[in-house]
DNA sequence: TGAATTTGGTTGATAATGTCATCTACATTC
DNA sequence: GAATGTAGATGACATTATCAACCAAATTCA
């Protein structure tokens, strides 16, 4: 395992730098097009709101824990974040039977419309972005992005 | 050419949403640990300075503009950066000869220092994010993601 | 040449995002 | 039942990003 990284850091330090660059610059294209989209759209929510949106879609009846775990944010964002969506009534809560410390998430009908139109707007971004790019290389890609992702979120304790 | 689009986004219109969400998911990731890392090491500069430092120091004699194309930054955010890694005398600034408007910038020692060290805990990091996959994968995961950030830096006027 | 426009850079205002520490109420452990 | 842990809320703050308005030098072109 060690090993295997020295080989590629030897090999190829300039890479990794590349490839930080590379993702840094991607998000931020992805993030500020998707912000000027919703703008466009007169859509009232923004970034992180739309994907804490969009996972509560996925997940309905998920705690802000869970998003918190699946994001990686600080729980205190979270909080602001589901605060607003439940300010702005795109999101409903309903008391956790068993522990009444936490509180589950669900979408409103508005949420779910907000959450949808924002879904195609990034699915339109995306797919500006992988134009050109065969179904496997999609795969391939996404898995190793997944990949990269597992190695960072396992290392820190 | 669209066709093409058409046949990915039809077969697979969640993997868009998980590249997304795997791109942004990393990028924090290594922001914040990066961030974290120059706390740990008392490196007075933070993650965007850290990149512009970078970009001088592979292009001496750049220009803001040059800065602002590259990153895709306001130009605003950029001008700040600037300022702070002047005031903090990690860059140097000369006039430009033929346009008096511009500023060519350098890298002073304590700056070249500093982008030595900050690079190091890239590589390190990106290292780790990197660990297990093959020098074939970082070269065909680079390719990808050039080849998206191109789609995208093309398409917008 | 001189007016209009563009371009490099600066500044103010403000929004969005992220971090840390502290606090509460409830849950769990022992 | 006391200690400890967990879900979430809140205050304070730093970083990152965007927009608009501005100045001065440069360029265009009438």
């Amino acid at each position: 395992m060690t090993k295997q990284v020295d080989k590629v850091n030897h090999m190829n330090k300039h890479i990794s730098q590349e490839i930080f660059d590379a993702i840094a610059g991607l998000n931020h294209q992805m993030r500020s097009r998707l912000h000027q989209a919703a703008r466009d759209k007169e859509v009232a929510v923004s970034g992180m709101e739309f994907r804490a949106l969009n996972f509560i879609g996925r997940k309905p009846g998920t705690t802000q824990r869970d998003l918190v775990q699946h994001s990686g944010r600080d729980k205190a964002q979270i909080a602001r974040i589901i605060n607003n969506l439940r300010q702005q009534e795109l999101v409903e809560t309903r008391p956790d039977e068993n522990d009444k410390r936490a509180t589950r998430l669900y979408l409103s009908a508005s949420g779910q419309a907000i959450s949808d139109d924002f879904k195609t707007m990034s699915q339109q971004l995306v797919g500006q972005a992988i134009e050109g790019l065969s179904t496997e290389e999609c795969q391939t890609l996404l898995s190793l992005l997944a990949r990269m992702n597992r190695n960072l979120d396992g290392s820190e304790a």
